[in-house]
DNA sequence: GTGTTTGCAAAGTGTTTGCAATTTA
DNA sequence: TAAATTGCAAACACTTTGCAAACAC
């Protein structure tokens, strides 16, 4: 791989509390380079290694976890079998391709709740995900 | 364990196709005996188990998904680490509760959803999965 | 009797962990 | 140099599978 300083991905990691290494500029440069993206940790991997981009399939994990904790990515629940990423961090939904497992966003305004129930009694949300399945 | 002939699991059974083993029935009267449930195998497992019902994981796994295709029972992805089964058929939403792993039904009077976005072409709804996470 | 179902143990899958070697600051 | 990170291989947790024995009809 080559070693550009890729300035704004090494700033995004340091802001992030994440010490840039090579993987995981590498990394960060593959999930924020361009549009949101939906991962799991295999796929990121291939698409690294075709990158020529060496990097173990463990680190993959941690680094998907740390970028996780630290805000940059987020956790999508849609399918026993593997861990999906998002790189879009704003108030959105998704699409689910039972066919081929893809991911597909759906933006906020696309889908309007007019009324929600209210919360157990001394529970926070955290969090409303809707799945339209396809 | 008992074997009256609980003719109305039995029916329920035979009505989906799948012979009333011994071990079916005994996990369909756990499963559709009483109110809406929420099980895992390992969590029907030990209650089976409690229950003196002599049964194993191998089969709880089987039964599962046996009725899930019959149309008895349906799956819920709220969480990679286990598979989720639901007795509850109709149309509804569910709170988890992230502290335990637990599932509540939220009744589809509960939710009004007054936009939702077009299908991709040629694509049919299969299922609209909403989840709120406290 | 025949085809289905069960249950064990083994295999499989995706993910996490322990730890020595490497890298970063 | 000191502390953090990487990467391999082993461990893990849950789920599925192969196949001989048991069962339902």
């Amino acid at each position: 791989m080559n070693n550009r300083p890729y300035t704004k991905v090494i700033n995004q990691l340091k802001a992030a509390g994440l010490r840039p290494t090579r993987q995981r500029i590498a990394l960060a440069k593959l999930l924020f380079g361009t549009c949101n993206r939906h991962v799991t940790a295999e796929s990121l991997l291939a698409e690294a290694t075709q990158a020529k981009i060496q990097i173990s399939l463990a680190t993959v994990y941690n680094s998907l976890h740390q970028f996780t904790d630290a805000g940059l990515l987020r956790e999508i629940v849609v399918d026993l079998n593997r861990c999906y990423f998002d790189t879009n961090m704003t108030e959105h939904y998704h699409f689910f391709y039972e066919e081929n497992n893809r991911l597909e966003d759906i933006h906020s305004d696309d889908i309007i709740i007019s009324k929600l129930p209210s919360l157990p009694l001394g529970k926070s949300l955290k969090r409303v995900d809707i799945v339209i399945r396809v």
